[in-house]
DNA sequence: GGGGGCGATGGTACCGCTTTCAAGGGGCCG
DNA sequence: CGGCCCCTTGAAAGCGGTACCATCGCCCCC
C-alpha cells in the first residue's frame, strides 16, 4: 500500500470513467480489437466482439469523442446555423435534419445567427474548431472569412433554404423570388387590383426581401399596382398588425397584401377583425410559411407551403451519402414550394 | 528533394489547417506560451502576445478544441435537452442561455427529446462522451441509467423548467401546480363554476399534467366542479380545436377552461369564433405561456407567463460561476411565473 | 552588493483513441 | 501435404493541445 501505483491519480480527472483500455483488458483484447469492435464490428470475430461487448456493459463504458476526434481529425458532429431558434420554419427542417443523422451517430450543433452574417462568421469559426463533419448554413450570404474557412476545411457544406448560382459545395432550397411571383400571379387572377407587400426586417432577412421582390416584380410585370410596407422590428404577430395598420393609413386603395410569414399574417387577420375589415372581401391576405395555425384561423388563412421537413430529410441524405464517399448527388436541390389557397386570399 | 521530410503529410488530414506549433514558430516561442496567450492573456508579457495574434492571424489559425478537450479532460460545451426545439417557451430559454454562453466561449449543444425518457438517456450518454462542462435537462422526470451517469460524470447539471425536492444538482424553474392553482383560483373570482382543463399528450408532458392537477386541486378544495378532457395528439392549434369541440360535446355546461398551453389556447379562440361562443361571456378562456400572439389575439388572451428567457439567463449565470469555481449559488431556484389578465377569461 | 523571490517562458509528459504496420494462424488449392 | 493468402489481432506511433515543472532573469530589499 506505500506504493500508490495502482490508478495514477495525479493526472485523471473523470476518475471513475472507465476507458477503452479498461474495457480491453476485461476483455483480454488489445484496444485496438475494441476500437474495431466499435466501428467497424464486422471484421472482428463473433466471439472477441460479445466478450468486448459484455465489458462495455459491465464497465458502462462511453467512448472518448474528443480522443477519437483528435486522432482521426473527424469528429461525428454536423454544425448547423439558423437564423433564429424560435422560427417555426427552422425548427422543424432541424427537427428532421437531427432525427435522421442522429440515427446514424452523429450530432447536431445548432447554434443562430440572428440574421448576422458576423455571427455566422464567429459560429462557423468555433464549428470548425471542432472538426465537424459537415456545416449546414442557412441562405447564401455569408463574409468572405466564413467561406474562405469553409472552403479550406474541405467537409461538405449545405446552404439551404435558398436557390442561386454556384453554391459553396450544396445547395438545398427553392426561389423565394418565385415565391412572390406565384403570390402576385395569384392575387390578380382573383381579381386583386392593387397590391402590397408587408415585410419585418427586411434588411437582415435576405429571402423575406427576395419574395417581396418577386412579388413586386410580378405584379409590375402583370400591369398591377404594387407597394411596400417595410417594418424594421422583428417578424411578429404584433409586427403584422403594425404592419396592416400602416398599410390602411398609408395606402387605403389596396386590396391584397402579401406579408412576409404567417406569423405576421396572423397578426393582420386580428388587426383585421378588430378594424371591422372583411377579408377576403375588402382585403385579400396572403402568409408565407404554412405554419400549423394557418389551417385554423377564421378565416383559414391563404399561405405558401415551403418545404421544410423535407429540406432537411434532403440534407440528412445528401450528407450521409458523402459521408460514405458517394459525391454523386446534385450540386443544387430545388425543393419548390406550393401555394395553399384558403379563405383569406 | 529526394528526402521527403519537409512535412511528413502522410499522416495529416486538414492538411493545410495549422497547429499551435506552427503559431508558435511563426511568434518564435513555445506552444506553452501561445497556449497561455489564448487562455489566459494577461499573464503574457504584452509585446509577445501582439507576436502571438499577428501569427494567429497571419495563419488563420483556429484551435483544436478536441486536441484540447481532451488534454485538460474538459470542453467547452453544454448540453442541453428540450422536449421539442419547435415549441417557443423551450426556444427563448435556449436562445437567452446559448447567447450568454457563447459571449463566455461556451458551444451549446442542442437535442430533443421528444418527451422520451429514452431519447433523453441516449443523447445524455452521447454528451457525456464529449466530456461537457455541464448539462441541461429539462423536467425532473429522468431514466435510472441516466441519473447514475450524471452523477458519475461529476459536473453541474442544470434541471430546469420545473420545480421540487432533491434535485440532481441545481434545479430552476417553477411550480406548474402553482400555476394550475392560480387558474382556478382566477377563474373562480370572476364567477366561473364549472371548469375544464384541456391538455395533450400529458402522458408524456408531465408539467402539463401537473398544471391540470394543480387546477383540479385549487377546483375541487374551492367546491368547484372541474373536469379534463385529455388529447392524444401533440399541442398544437388544431389541438386546441378538437379540444374545444370535445369539451363543448361533453361537458356542455363548462363555464372555463383552461388550456395546457397557448397554441392550444388559441386554436380553441379559432374554433369559438366559428360556433358563434362569445369569449369570455358563454366561456372563460385561459392558455398558458404567454406566446406573442396572446397580446393580439381577438379577444386577448388571457394565460400565464413562464419566466422563459430569466429561466436561460439564469442557469447561464448559476453555470458560469460553477465554472469558476463559485457553487455558493442556491440548489433551487424558483423564478415565480405571471398570470395575465386579458380579455378572454 | 548579494540573495531571495517572483513573474515569464520553455520543456515535456501525457489525454484516450485511431490507424498504419506487422505478425500469427488457418483454410484452401494445387 | 506444403505454400500462399487472407482474415484477425496486437503493437506502437502519433493526433494537437494542456499543464506541471524547471529554468531564467530581473527587481527589490536588507
Amino acid at each position: 500500500m506505500s506504493e500508490p501505483r495502482i490508478a495514477d491519480e495525479g493526472r485523471r480527472r473523470g476518475v471513475n470513467r472507465s476507458r477503452m483500455a479498461d474495457v480491453a483488458r476485461l476483455a483480454g483484447v488489445s484496444t485496438s480489437t475494441v476500437s474495431r469492435a466499435l466501428r467497424q464490428p464486422d471484421i472482428v470475430s463473433p466471439e472477441l466482439r460479445t466478450r468486448i461487448d459484455e465489458a462495455i456493459e459491465r464497465l458502462a463504458y462511453v467512448p472518448n469523442l474528443m480522443a477519437g476526434g483528435l486522432a482521426s481529425a473527424r469528429s461525428r458532429t454536423v454544425g448547423i446555423i439558423v437564423p433564429s431558434i424560435m422560427n417555426s420554419f427552422f425548427s422543424e427542417t432541424v427537427e428532421a435534419l437531427g432525427e435522421r443523422l442522429a440515427d446514424r451517430g452523429y450530432q447536431l450543433m445548432l447554434g443562430h445567427s440572428g440574421y448576422s452574417t458576423e455571427r455566422e462568421e464567429a459560429l462557423v469559426a468555433s464549428y470548425l474548431a471542432w472538426s465537424p463533419a459537415a456545416i449546414v448554413l442557412t441562405g447564401r450570404h455569408h463574409s468572405k472569412l466564413t467561406l474562405r474557412r469553409l472552403l479550406e476545411a474541405e467537409i461538405p457544406v449545405v446552404e439551404m433554404w435558398e436557390l442561386g448560382e454556384r453554391p459553396i459545395d450544396m445547395l438545398v432550397g427553392f426561389s423565394h423570388r418565385e415565391v412572390g411571383r406565384a403570390v402576385a400571379r395569384h392575387f390578380r387572377s382573383r381579381g386583386a387590383t392593387r397590391l402590397a407587400f408587408v415585410g419585418a426586417a427586411l434588411d437582415r432577412d435576405l429571402r423575406a426581401l427576395e419574395r417581396g421582390a418577386g412579388f413586386l416584380a410580378e405584379a409590375s410585370a402583370g400591369g398591377t399596382d404594387a407597394v411596400t410596407v417595410s417594418l424594421a422590428e422583428r417578424p411578429q404577430v404584433a409586427t403584422g398588425a403594425q404592419g396592416l395598420a400602416r398599410l390602411l393609413d398609408e395606402q387605403p386603395g389596396v386590396d391584397a397584401a402579401f406579408f412576409s410569414n404567417d406569423v405576421m399574417a396572423l397578426g393582420a387577420l386580428f388587426e383585421c377583425r378588430r378594424r371591422g375589415i372583411a377579408v377576403p372581401e375588402r382585403l385579400r391576405l396572403c402568409g408565407f410559411g404554412d405554419l400549423d395555425f394557418a389551417a385554423e384561423s377564421v378565416p383559414l388563412l391563404t399561405t405558401v407551403r415551403p418545404p421544410r421537413r423535407e429540406i432537411g430529410r434532403r440534407i440528412a441524405d445528401a450528407l450521409l451519402a458523402r459521408f460514405e464517399g458517394d459525391a454523386s448527388g446534385p450540386a443544387v436541390l430545388d425543393l419548390g414550394f406550393e401555394l395553399i389557397e384558403r379563405e383569406s386570399g
